[in-house]
DNA sequence: TTGTGTTTTATTGCCTCC
DNA sequence: GGAGGCAATAAAACACAA
């Protein structure tokens, strides 16, 4: 906040103010008052508006130093900005006469004033773009976990499911599931929903039902869920491979819909007796 | 008291508009 | 071409820590 101290001017025998820059308590020190004191002996302090707008009044009595201006000066140059921060010749006028001010004085005041405020509207408007920055950058984190941990998940699934073929019992046999032929990136969420029935041997048949041409699980140490010509269904993605994810759930869609399908009695990929 | 950083006032040079 | 705006900058005034 700006603040000011009220000055007397013996020379003049006029009040004045000695405006103080922004944060600064009416009484500081010392070196404040003499500041004043000194002020007041370098300063030729403007007696009246008319004597101050006087052009040759002001060139004599402004030397050399630059003045501040007086806080009633700036309260009424500011509520002025305020009303319209461009200034048209006609209130600049005014504004002079009424400040006791060169017209020059008042056109420089808001050039620094429009200066100011667009340094000012500049901070504002980072502080927007940066909290809207950070608050999309946590919702991106949190879907970032939510995803590793999906991801996690499916490693685990996939491993108890090897551990369970290793052993053989019981024997999981995969019958005629639909290659996916295009991209991932392309295809709806297939849950590998294929029927028990397809999917497990019959009592009889021993492991008589798998397709000749498709993957034989038994025999192979691979999980057949992690074959590259069945991308949809429980393969890891890797971080890397992006631009099929869209930041979407896939596997989430991959293991879950089977759940929701279990009591109706279908579509889970395997059964344990 | 002094050195340093900040704020305010003012200047300069360039650009645009009428 | 003159008036006015803006960016960059200088310099004085001021605040404040050491």
């Amino acid at each position: 906040m700006d603040s000011c101290r009220l000055f007397f001017d013996p020379s003049s025998g006029h009040g004045n103010m000695l405006f103080l820059g922004n944060g600064d308590s009416l009484f500081r020190g010392p070196r404040s008052i003499m500041n004043i004191e000194e002020t007041s002996k370098k300063r030729p302090f403007f007696t009246s508006p008319e004597d101050m707008f006087d052009e040759e009044y002001y060139d004599e009595q402004m030397p050399e130093k630059k003045r501040r201006l007086t806080p009633e000066q700036v309260h009424l140059l500011e509520k002025s900005f305020e009303a319209e921060n461009k200034l048209e010749p006609e209130r600049k006028t005014q504004l002079a006469k009424k400040l006791g001010l060169q017209p020059r004085q008042v056109a420089v005041w808001f050039q620094n004033r429009r200066a100011r405020w667009k340094t000012k509207q500049l901070e504002r408007d980072y502080d927007l773009l940066k909290s809207s920055y950070d608050s999309l950058v946590s919702e991106y984190d949190s879907i970032l976990k939510e995803k590793e941990k999906l991801k996690s998940e499916v490693v685990s699934l996939t491993e108890k499911l090897q551990a369970k073929e290793v052993t053989g019992t019981p024997t999981l046999t995969v019958q005629k599931v639909e290659p996916l032929q295009a991209d991932a990136a392309d295809v709806p969420p297939v849950p590998c929903s294929v029927k028990v029935e397809d999917r497990l041997s019959s009592g009889s048949g021993a492991s008589a039902v798998v397709d000749e041409d498709g993957p034989q699980l038994l025999d192979s140490g691979d999980s057949y869920f992690q074959n590259a010509e069945y991308p949809g269904c429980l393969g890891v993605q890797s971080e890397e491979d992006d631009g099929s994810d869209d930041g979407q759930s896939y596997f989430s869609d991959a293991l879950v819909l089977p759940e929701h399908h279990h009591e109706e009695g279908e579509a889970l990929l395997w059964v344990w007796p």
